[in-house]
DNA sequence: GACAAATAGATTGATATCAATATTAGTAAA
DNA sequence: TTTACTAATATTGATATCAATCTATTTGTC
């Protein structure tokens, strides 16, 4: 006797379409293919371009912070450094206050490519904002933060 | 002199508290994570889980529409088929009425692992769902679909 | 001060993601 | 039927992502 396990085809339904993680990933996706589309003249990403803003701060940035507000593992950070590192748009340097620690800026040519991103993502921004239904981009925003 | 470009921190705190781009990808992020946590006793990942579910259907799947569905690259599916192929949870067979493409199904085992994640999948959504400050997962299920 | 616990990052291994490109097969036009 | 085009999928290379684990350093307690 054949003792097979069925899903029935509604439970498939059910998640396609109610699933919040399969919405989010599927417009995440979209979404960081549109960006990079975007800043591809740049060679820049959406995330190397959301980590390099993140790193325009008065004051060089410590990792961890870094890492909580960008939503990512401490160790995807460091891998994510190194293109960026390598091209010479960030510099890693030790904190003399905290020898475990490091140092996060970027350098001037860093900030020169992050500079012309800016319009591109001020264009790219309003088009997809633009998408929105009812263009509440606020409560989208809302919405995405409780679930962060 | 010295040239170089500076970015007002202004413009970081705007893209830091307004671009849709970077708040999808940390909720992504983050739900991705959530749902690996709950789904590891099953060594399934959100995404395998997500590939799985739309792999049971009544007649076999081919790539292509599989891969919209999902809204992922053509070619994350073929590399993201492996693991699950090797695993014995899913088989990819030619299609007899067209040589290029493949027929996409879900094994008995496969289905086994899948009918056990299906419980787990109801309780984290239903505790994901509970986080949305008023509960209306179906507005931003339509702005999500929006983005994609 | 010594020692345990906590903290900051780095490394490794597996999978995910996509652009560019290649391969194979079906399709349509001459 | 040959030729051009289109469609379906695979391969390669680079980066992204995280769990598990490791090292170095700091902090807290006695």
């Amino acid at each position: 006797m054949s003792n097979v396990i069925e899903i029935p085809f509604e439970t498939t339904l059910l998640v396609r379409d109610t699933c919040l993680c399969l919405h989010v990933q599927r417009a995440a996706r979209a979404l960081a293919r549109r960006f990079d589309e975007a800043l591809r003249p740049l060679e820049l990403t959406n995330g190397q371009f959301s980590l390099m803003m993140s790193l325009n701060r008065p004051e060089p940035a410590a990792m961890g912070p870094v890492a909580t507000l960008l939503a990512i593992d401490q160790t995807t950070l460091t891998a994510a450094l190194k293109p960026l590192t390598r091209r010479g748009w960030v510099t890693i340097l030790p904190n003399p206050r905290d020898r475990r620690a490091r140092l996060l800026s970027l350098t001037p040519s860093g900030k020169a490519v992050l500079a012309a991103a800016v319009p591109i993502w001020k264009v790219t921004h309003a088009e997809v904002e633009a998408r929105l239904p009812d263009g509440n981009a606020d409560r989208l925003r809302r919405d995405l933060l409780a679930l962060s």
